[in-house]
Formats: C-alpha cells, structure tokens, sequence
DNA sequence: GCAAAAGTGTTCCAGATACACCCATGT
DNA sequence: ACATGGGTGTATCTGGAACACTTTTGC
C-alpha cells in the first residue's frame, strides 16, 4: 500500500451535530455560511481536519469553539463522503454529534453572537452541504440510544426534577409518557439519587430534586 | 472555510472486515502485507481512496477484489483516526464491515491464493495498524445486530435448515439457545419461508429447507 | 377552597424462558 | 433395533403498559 502523492488527496473535514434542550424544544446549533458555496446559508459547526490533527480531537476544538463549554460528550455519527456533497471538490466529512445541559449554556447564550443561532428539528432552515441528512441520522441515532444507554442523562444539569427528566424524554422521543411507569423505570434503573433539596416553583407541591451518579459517564444498558 | 492546500491534507484509506462461517467458525478474511510497515504481518483488506472515489465504492471495490463476489452486504462501522495509527504519516480510515454467505465462498475459496487467509475470530494472529481494534469493534456490532436486526440472514445461502440458521445465531453470539424458543422465534419473524424440499444427509430424519423472504434486505426489528 | 404540579401501586398482557418426548432416516 | 439429528407445545416468569387518586403548596 504506497502512499498517494500529496495530489491525490480528498479533503477531510469534520462537522458536529450539537444538541441541546432548551423551551421545551430539542434544538441545534447552526452557523450561518460567509462564503461560497452556500454563502449565507445556515450549516453544522465543522472545519477542515489538519494533516496532522486527529479527527475527533478537532470535531472537540470545533465544538469548544463554538459552545465556549468543555467536557461535553461528543460521539462519531457517521463518516459522509458522497462525490458531489462539495460543489468545489471532493471534500469527506467525519460527522459527529453531541450533547449539551440546558443550564450551562444559559449562561453564554444571552450573548449569541450574529450568525450562530439554535434552531428547533421542527423549524430548520435550508441546510448547507448535505448537513440536513446529518442532522437526521444524528436525531435517529439520538432517540434510538435513549433506549438502551444512559444518554439522556447528558442532558440534564447538576440538579433536576423528575418531570425535567420526563421532558427530556418526551422531547426526544415526541411522544407523552406514563408518569408512574417514567418513574419506575428511572428508579429501575439506578442512574440517579434523590437529593435533601426541593424545588418550589409556582402554587403547588414543591418537588425533590435528584442528581445523576456518574454524570460523565455514558453506559450501555440491558 | 477555505479548503487547505493540497500539502495539508492527511491520507484517508478503507479497511474491511469481511465474516463468513465456515466450518462452525466466525471466520474473517485477512491479507498479508507485502511491504513495510508491518511487512509480512496480516492485516484487513482495503485501500488508499482516491481524490474522486467514492469512499464506500473504494471499500465496495476492495470487497470485490478480495473475495471475487458481489452483490455483499456492506455497511460503514466507524472511522479510525488516531494520530499514530500509521507510522508513517496522518492516515485515516473509514472501516466497514461486510457479511459473506458461506456457501458462495466455497466455490472461490479452494483457490485461496498465497498471502490470503480466512482466520477463526479467535485464533487471530497478530495485526497491522490498529486493526485488531477495528475487528473488535465489528463483532460487537455484529453481535449487537444480531438482536434489533435482520442482518444474520446475510449469512444464509439460498436454501437452508431451520439447525443452520441456529448454529449461525449460535457462532455469532457465542452461546447455545434452546431449538424450540428458537424455531419460534424464527417463526414470528417472518423473515424466512418454508420450501416443500428437503435435505437428506446422515443417518437420521430429513430437514426441511427454508428460504429468506428478502435475500439482500437488512431490516430493523422490534 | 381552588388551581396546579408532585407523588404513589396494582392489574394486565405479551414476549421470553425453561423444559422432554416422538419422528424419520441410514446402517 | 439403535443411533442421529429433526421436529413439536405448555407452563411459568418478567418487564412494559394502562390506569386514578392523594399531597403540598401559592394565591
């Protein structure tokens, strides 16, 4: 297997997926496009992968960059390499997609900058490139997981109700769930533990808060 | 995102991990290096991608080439990037994962030339690169599959017993399953079809033969 | 006292598991 | 007749789904 002279060489990018919560809407971070092609469209965060960056390593930079958060939890999604997916030239994309807590992006988004937004799955515009594909398998991929890993819980903050989570769940699956079996089955489960604190919002029955015990870690389960 | 020049760019290469069963075995194809590095060391099938290939077509291409058949079940497993995975220099691969029916092997199969082998999971020699990790992550996914997905029925020929199909179930998953739960199963399924022949071998009651409703289809289930 | 969300158990059903014997054939 | 793998049904267990009322608070 010799090596291809430099010449013969497609261009290798990355493109992330981020997701998070937030107005009771799953959402995603969208960039609005400088340039040609696509000049003025919205597209995923990404760049070019340098010659000697590792792959995921740059999908996290990007992704640093554009969120001003750290220790998010990024996965590969797929590797898309359709011939004319770049208009200019062979370009191949490593897509990966990510999760990020509502609450810690509270603190910097007040401050969205012209030409970065967070768009509802529901109200997407034109997407750039074949981003919205990207965006579909990663939604896929995303609700599949929910079912047999512990995923979701990479969405929650420090401390949560059991109805946030519920909405959590409900959001990503787009369907109501039964309140006494959600409960049980997060109990079933042990992932989380109930704090001494409660929640008081509003004219009703305050409610307990609860933590994730490993909050980093994302297990497979079943 | 200007694209880079031609100097920045790293290398990106497909490596195949090809399962056939083959004498009760979960069998891989393996090639040897003819060159440095790892020269004279096995290693997956696959290849540099061209500026104007398609990525999967190049795995598709590869798949072909080492094994002489077409029409294989191939899907895309993950895409290996670690920055010293090739000694050399930045190289990046996409691996896949393809699923051959025995029984087309066994015609090619005699003719297995010098510097090609098909190697029992675990009698493994030692590997190339990182591709010892890239066949890991293949038999999980292989495995994982095995349970949400059609996919084991790429491995049946044209006709088979309902004891063939459980022995794959078998190899695979690497545990024996009860024939009754399984039959019904199987049955429930409604994947395969029952022919009006039979196979007569040994000493003892003929079995029935079946036939897969939808040969090339991999469907999701449950 | 009323509105609003929090919290809590039991019944039912379906799908998975465990399990043992008769059948058709070749020698 | 016996050895060999082919073929079949039932009882039980378990996890998921359906379902309604009481509790605590703010106003």
């Amino acid at each position: 297997m010799p090596l291809p002279t430099e010449s013969g060489r497609p261009v290798l990018t990355t493109n992330i997926v981020v997701f998070t919560l937030r107005d009771e809407q799953l959402k995603l971070l969208l960039i609005r496009r400088r340039n040609a092609p696509f000049e003025g469209c919205w597209s995923l965060p990404g760049g070019v992968v340098g010659t000697d960056e590792d792959v995921e390593a740059n999908a996290m930079r990007k992704l640093e960059d554009s969120t001003g958060l750290s220790g998010i939890y990024l996965e590969q999604l797929y590797t898309f390499s359709a011939p004319e997916r770049d208009p200019r030239e062979r370009v191949i994309s490593v897509a990966y997609y990510a999760l990020v807590a509502s609450k810690r992006l509270q603190l910097r988004t007040d401050a969205d900058s012209e030409g970065v937004g967070w768009f509802s799955l529901n109200e997407l515009p034109e997407l750039a490139f074949d981003h919205a594909q990207m965006v579909d398998t990663a939604h896929q991929r995303l609700a599949a997981k929910l079912d047999y890993s512990t995923i979701a819980f990479q969405f929650m903050p420090e401390l949560f109700t059991l109805s946030d989570l519920q909405n959590v769940f409900q959001i990503i699956l787009n369907r109501d769930l039964d309140k006494r079996n959600f409960r049980k089955r997060m109990r079933a489960m042990e992932q989380i533990r109930q704090t001494s604190q409660v929640q008081k919002t509003g004219s009703h029955r305050p409610a307990r808060l609860y933590r994730v015990n490993n909050p980093h870690e994302v297990r497979i389960i079943k």
